[in-house]
DNA sequence: TAGATTGTTAATCGATTAACAATC
DNA sequence: TAGATTGTTAATCGATTAACAATC
């Protein structure tokens, strides 16, 4: 299969297989078509059909798509047939809140490891985890074979946990600390800011 | 000024007043230019400088961009040259992790009005604000002439409260349910899903 | 002046959309 | 069969980049 998808288009998979499973849990029929998915997300239904054609053909003319079939496929594509273990770095406010987040296990992924950088912090449980000191990163990324870290740190701590992590192996970084980080080629990077996000907005907003 | 920036110009410019704020913090020079901008971020010097000339022109040849005129400059452009206030709903978790944050004020944001289902929650206090029930959301959105709306909330709440707050007048919405949510044209989303950037990144992973 | 860097143009690149033959 | 919808092609649209005259 070849390498040269767009990230756009993988971007856009994770989204048709939210709405896919939200039909299943709503269970009122057992296919769907490009025009009805893309209506429920503000998605042609040619840039859907495009978008799935890179990976083969799911559908049927005259029919559409099965849901089941077509969202264990884009499990599969998207290497989420499996639970991927995911260490969190930060148990402040954040840290807690993504820690007792239920949404992660049920879509397959599970935090399995907690640290901080706080005396007080360490060594308490959170969601049944023990928290462990921040020194032990490396050691844990390494041993575990880490591929997938989330970073709910202040934005000074960030870039240097980063480098650390990058170091240990790590491919993936989730990081909510608002500043941007550098990473190598080849290492994924996903920023979450509400901030930023708000900014993006005002600027349509009328400043009354 | 004409109206037809295209989205994901706006889309960077937060970024840019991050980067360029955070230069103001390291306090180590009072200009930059497109190209160290752009190493920082990560995006190409042709880019910043195009992506600023749809708004006028804010450098001089030979010399850059002075920092803190660019960061007035885009705070005006976006809005951002005043508070907003946020009504936040939802005083889970999440809720209470961005009651906490305290990055909102600091970039012009400020959470003044909590709302929650719960009954055990409404009428406690969060980092000072008494959380009302959201049976009041509509009544206090038209009275303060609330725009923006971050919700907490679960996936099945979600569209329902959308539909409220728009009917309310609201104009932007910062989403954290795991779910596309369906607005008229005009009226701003942001979805923030954990999971579903982290599902962007595993298919760059191998899945060993 | 010489060096640096902008703002802008034109070229390139890539993504989206419209349309339709194929076919269930 | 008639209706519906796919997968794909070609056209369109839009965004990025390279290059450079202008000028600080």
């Amino acid at each position: 299969m070849a390498d040269d998808i767009p990230d756009i288009v993988i971007g856009r998979l994770p989204i048709y297989l939210q709405a896919l499973t939200r039909m299943i849990e709503d269970g009122d029929k057992t296919t769907t078509s490009s025009q009805e998915l893309g209506e429920r997300l503000g998605i042609s239904s040619a840039q859907i059909r495009k978008d799935l054609s890179h990976f083969g053909e799911f559908g049927k003319q005259g029919t559409g798509y099965h849901i089941n079939y077509l969202v264990e496929q884009l499990r599969r594509i998207l290497h989420l047939d499996r639970e991927w273990p995911v260490a969190l770095v930060g148990a402040g406010f954040l840290g807690h809140a993504l820690a007792h987040y239920g949404g992660f296990k049920r879509r397959g992924f599970r935090i399995s490891w907690i640290f901080d950088v706080d005396a007080q912090t360490v060594g308490q449980k959170l969601n049944d985890i023990t928290i462990r000191h921040v020194d032990n990163l490396e050691k844990v990324i390494r041993r575990e074979k880490v591929q997938i870290v989330v970073l709910a740190v202040p934005a000074v701590a960030a870039q240097g946990l980063a480098d650390r992590l990058v170091d240990a192996g790590v491919g993936a970084i989730l990081t909510y600390a608002p500043i941007s980080i550098s990473v190598p080629p080849g290492v994924q990077v996903q920023y979450s800011d509400p901030v930023v996000q708000l900014q993006r907005m005002t600027y349509y907003l009328d400043a009354e």
